[in-house]
DNA sequence: CGGCAGTTTGAGGTACGTCAAGAATAGTGG
DNA sequence: CCACTATTCTTGACGTACCTCAAACTGCCG
């Protein structure tokens, strides 16, 4: 399937072909790419790597949902970021050619593509816009964690953790009569280590959001209310 | 004094020449950097740049203390940073070439060296290793972005409070007999933006900080006790 | 059926927010 | 030097949200 003079990119295929950091390369650097690169399928719950794991390329998630989360000395843990199709992970320790200070975990059946380090390192040694690609990926993260700061800083936790269960509607919601239902697939434990608070509080939390009408709770299942304004409103 | 085959780097008498983003180039783009260099000193509570502006260039902070700080819709605003020498600001406004998201003021009289846009940019295509040390300079901010909400999530406001002051003390802190002790650079309402609490609960902060002995606190004067321990410890 | 991890609920304490008033400080003009 | 004002900072009272510890409940798996 390789001509040389005319390879075939290995994301070639993918739906985040067109926003991928690997793209454009020069075409003589396709072949080191398409040498370094693997799929790999995660099941729930699998570890891509660990925290202080030496780091093994630049990973890049196609298919699932993945928490980076680092641990502390005490034992608790925070969950720094959700990763979602087409983000990049692992891209830290790959610059800085330092360990990973997060874990990747699978929350959800996940495809990763690898490239492995020292093919990506060939390849972005050989094309330039690709550390230009990096740095913005670096960029978008540093303004996920802007937000993030603002918002424990002016916004309330039940807000918060309406908007994580927004965005985790919006990525694997499935529609049915009236409303958008999705198996949560973080447990409160995760939950509160994304928010910062204790799993207890996330639980009471959930039972206010609940009473605000909008989402209907019940352990892992989530229902949420569409659009109820068009209705008629007021109590007729 | 620019011979034109071994000109003069412009940041060659910084302190900080070492660590500087722009160093190493390649000879022939020194012109180019110095074309593009200025400096400039601003006074307290002087600005750089506003939230919303064009990017005017690359700054480094060679002297002082500068905040950056967003302003939310609704009149309250968060300190994201505080920039010490050394330091890169404005750098995903020139990257991703956008408006700032923040706007940058100087907290003390501080000096700030500008590669203005254009210029650095060209200097940037022509030496790719500059990317990759901006890239560095955006993990760095990515790692304090998750110190801070790992710090947030785990640590009580007094104890961040503290750390800052530790920092600033670092910094700015002067000796005198048997403690150290500055000038508080930031309101009570700079500091509740950078921890995300109200201006009452850090005056209530710096009093049970005061009451644990370390420190003194009185207004913007802040004494901080230099290592107690070697003391003889225990009450007779 | 029992065991186990995840989740919920309750009771009581602490820390922070909010509103309001008062004290200290800095800046201004006579 | 002294008013005068504006800003910044502190203090108090009270309500709310979260933490902590403990116990009970749920669903799942062997």
């Amino acid at each position: 399937m390789s001509d040389p003079s005319n390879p075939i990119h290995p994301c070639g295929a993918c739906d985040f072909y067109n926003d991928s950091v690997w793209q454009p390369v020069a075409s003589c650097s396709v072949s080191v790419l398409s040498r370094g690169f693997s799929r790999k399928d995660l099941n729930k719950g699998q570890t891509l790597y660990y925290q202080e794991d030496e780091n093994r390329g630049v990973f890049c998630l196609s298919k699932g949902l993945v928490a980076l989360r680092t641990y502390h000395q005490n034992g608790s843990s925070t969950l720094l970021r959700l990763a979602y199709p087409g983000d990049i992970i692992g891209f830290r320790s790959f610059l800085e050619n330092r360990p990973h200070r997060t874990e990747a975990r699978a929350l959800l059946a996940s495809r990763v593509c690898t490239v492995a380090r020292r093919d990506a390192q060939q390849v972005v040694q050989g094309n330039p816009s690709i550390l230009a690609r990096l740095a913005s990926r670096c960029i978008s993260e540093i303004d996920r964690n802007h937000d993030r700061i603002i918002a424990a800083a002016t916004t309330s936790n039940k807000q918060r953790l309406i908007d994580i269960l927004l965005r985790l509607m919006k990525a694997h919601g499935e529609q049915s009569v009236e409303c958008l239902h999705m198996q949560l697939p973080l447990s409160r434990s995760d939950l509160a280590d994304l928010i910062g608070v204790q799993t207890e509080t996330v639980s009471r939390l959930f039972k206010r959001i609940q009473a605000d009408g909008v989402f209907h709770v019940s352990g892992r299942e989530i229902q949420m209310l569409v659009d109820p304004s068009p209705r008629r409103s007021g109590s007729g």
